[in-house]
DNA sequence: ATTACTAGCGCACGAGTAA
DNA sequence: TTTACTCGTGCGCTAGTAA
């Protein structure tokens, strides 16, 4: 019980835009509360301007002031907030060069077309390799690749055949990138690919070595 | 305090998808409680299936159950309901015939028209007349009227003048309408005029003399 | 460093009841 | 009928401290 319950029970109510009549036992009972505890609460959210009152006839009529709205839309958006974080994951590792063959792969048209069009950049010809140094790391990396992700279908050119991507949506940093895995060589576990836009490149300015901290998003539309 | 700003606080550092290290003295430090209620809380929201934990080296990890972000939904879900309830006004009265002019403009098609372009129904050629018989009604009607509202403009036909029409979307008893309200002509304030849809004057079983509800939309955008 | 127990205090609760 | 006071109980809080 708090004055969240019954601010919502009076906005379900319509107690925003006009007096509502109501009585403290009425309240209770539609909140399982006896009507001595609403009376001691009405009196403290009066105090605390979350609520007006003026006596009626039989119980009180009750409104939200501004300051009562303000409360309640708050926790709407605090909560909202942190279910945003849903199908998220976060990932630290450390970052280092000339691992991982994501590099190679974002020099190929094919496949740097196609992250142009599901990611909506151009990926720099070259790739962040982030190590994960952690144990705990590599199972959250684990559960990354347990997810769908995006795919990018693979192709041959000439004898050589190049195998599918899996990719996320992920921010490194803060900044919007790509997160490449091939579906094929599993190899080098303890590896993070993520490409990046050519300006992001630029902006952040991290060096091998430099911890890092990457947010993944398991969802497949942005 | 309550298990709500804990799984808020948690979930915004991303405790739903994978397990988040923290300790009771961090999430006191953030919150403004001290560790040891933390501690509790966390404790009891275990039992309450709100959190897993499992022992890290250094503190917890913690991570939010179905069942936790279920209680997160819910509540912003119920908030939602609530403040949509802002911008509504409800009036009571009771169905009378015969009185108000609207009942005749309604036949005019240059009214009727509008209220089809921006009520999205043709009216029926009548109105649902509702008395206002109390003081406290009237003085909701008053709110009603200090508000924009949609208006329809006058026309003239020939030597007479039509006023213009300031309305609201509306529900009565349940049901879409548009509450009408001419302009000019102020007298009879006890009364409230509204148009149905033509289907809904067969399925709303309503009489003169019955009492009515009507929740009136003080937004111009439905 | 952690978590979480115990003790002591005060606030929140329902029951009874006055106005 | 109302609201809201007083009273007694118990839950939630902090501080201290054990593990």
């Amino acid at each position: 019980m708090n004055e969240i319950d019954i601010l919502i029970y009076l906005g379900k109510q319509g107690a925003f835009s006009s007096p509502l009549p109501v009585t403290t036992s009425r309240i209770g009972k539609a909140l399982g509360e006896s009507q001595q505890n609403i009376s001691r609460w009405l009196l403290k959210m009066e105090k605390e301007d979350l609520i007006y009152r003026n006596m009626g006839i039989k119980g009180y009529l009750v409104q939200i002031t501004p300051n009562g709205e303000k409360t309640l839309q708050k926790l709407k958006n605090d909560i909202e907030l942190a279910l945003a974080k849903k199908g998220k994951i976060k990932i630290r590792g450390e970052l280092v060069t000339g691992m991982g063959d994501g590099q190679y792969y974002m020099r190929l048209k094919k496949y740097s077309d196609q992250i142009k069009k599901k990611f909506g950049f151009k990926p720099y010809a070259g790739t962040f390799n982030i190590k994960l140094t952690d144990m705990k790391e590599i199972r959250q990396k684990e559960k990354i690749i347990a997810s769908k992700g995006i795919e990018i279908p693979g192709f041959r050119e000439g004898n050589r055949v190049f195998g599918a991507l899996k990719c996320f949506h992920c921010t490194l940093e803060g900044g919007k990138c790509a997160l490449v895995i091939p579906e094929r060589s599993h190899h080098s576990f303890d590896i993070m690919e993520i490409v990046a836009p050519e300006f992001l490149r630029d902006k952040l300015k991290i060096k091998d070595g430099n911890a890092v901290k990457i947010e993944v998003d398991l969802n497949e539309n942005l």
